[in-house]
DNA sequence: ATCAATAAGCAAAAATCTTTTCATGCTTTC
DNA sequence: GAAAGCATGAAAAGATTTTTGCTTATTGAT
């Protein structure tokens, strides 16, 4: 017998999850939570196979639950599913031990291997996920910005108030293109390619 | 027999609605769609009693699917998911021929009920879109977005989406300059003046 | 039929941003 | 103490975006 846990908002996707893992399984047990308060209510009363995660899910913030899984239940085996293929998360949610990471719309193969893989506490990533994570920057931070120098730290909080390169190169009496290469090392650094997603990375720590 | 067509890119969301539609009817005939294509290729295929179609799709233009069906298939009853309860689609949606819009987060009754209603060519909103919907009589509307153009819209959703100007220009097969006129006017409209704000304002209305 | 308002589009110039490359100073490491 | 590496800064060239002013089409109201 299996015992699974799907935390995600959604009620159709959990509808979704528990419908392959049926399929997969002959005999399991399904728990199903819609945001982090049922979630850690549910983790008290079981031990379980395997946890599927929702990348985003509002009034929850997915990642201090997983590093609160992580630290209570350092067993346990997550599964992060995620909407967009590319994300910027996943970094994050790998150092803060998830074991796999696949998309929501991946097909049905790939799924039932990732299951199958952090199941057996083997790990799952997708190709491009793997890339990002094994291209240098073993950088034991759980905090990109961490990454960034003082100055650059300056200049993307500049950046994350709407500010303008040339706002900020005023502001902080620097040539216009200095900020501008300050810029493409924050983006670099931080593995982002536009505004908007710098801030989703800046909003997902909180 | 019913014959349903899914329409999301996420192929865990159209399992969870698969497994709500064989629960709720004894005899069920299931088409999936991934995308725009293979969404229009079934159309040709067969007549439904039922098509639900995802808001949110990468590499389709939901809006402009929601409009060749109602063009080609004016019988057709389409159920709009959204991610968001409340969503700055649910008008236009509405206005294009969507016979109802309903959250992927709505409880199981709710979305029988959706179901049903529009299987039987009736509407079905959730409170807070029945409310936008009775003010746009009235002439004033709540929602900004309802503002913009078809054109206007449709930028919008890709700035949204961090593509950048020239990418949508070609795209969508524009000069340049239009499309940089496109976005002024949207930034004005909508009262943004930055790629933040606006994000921020699309944000509120979810 | 005309007028006014809205929508859609573009060219060209001006403004702004990005990329590449390099220089310098400061630390850290061997 | 030399080498390696990072932080900071910027010029130059190139690319992109914004703004201005204008054209055309469509629609709704008078």
């Amino acid at each position: 017998m299996k015992r699974f846990l799907l935390i995600d908002d959604h009620l159709i996707v959990r509808s979704g999850i528990k419908q392959l893992l049926t399929d997969m399984y002959k005999d399991v047990e399904i728990y199903e939570a819609e945001d982090g308060n049922s979630a850690t209510a549910l983790l008290k009363t079981h031990t379980y196979d395997l946890i599927t995660l929702d990348v985003q899910m509002p009034n929850t913030d997915s990642f201090a639950l997983m590093e609160y899984v992580k630290k209570e239940y350092p067993q346990a085996k997550v599964l992060m599913f995620s909407m967009s293929p590319e994300s910027i998360y996943a970094i994050r949610f790998t150092k803060a031990g998830a074991k796999g990471f696949i998309s929501k719309s991946a097909p049905l193969d790939e799924m039932k291997i990732a299951i199958e893989k952090v199941m057996n506490d083997k790990k799952y990533f997708s190709e491009d996920i793997l890339m990002e994570l094994t291209k240098g920057n073993t950088g034991a931070t759980n905090n990109l910005f961490d990454l960034l120098s003082p100055r650059e730290f300056e200049i993307v909080q500049m950046l994350l108030n709407g500010k303008t390169i040339s706002f900020i190169a005023a502001d902080l009496s620097l040539g216009l293109s200095t900020v501008g290469t300050h810029k493409g090392r924050i983006f670099q650094k931080l593995k982002v390619s536009n505004l908007l997603e710098l801030k989703e990375l800046a909003n997902s720590y909180k």
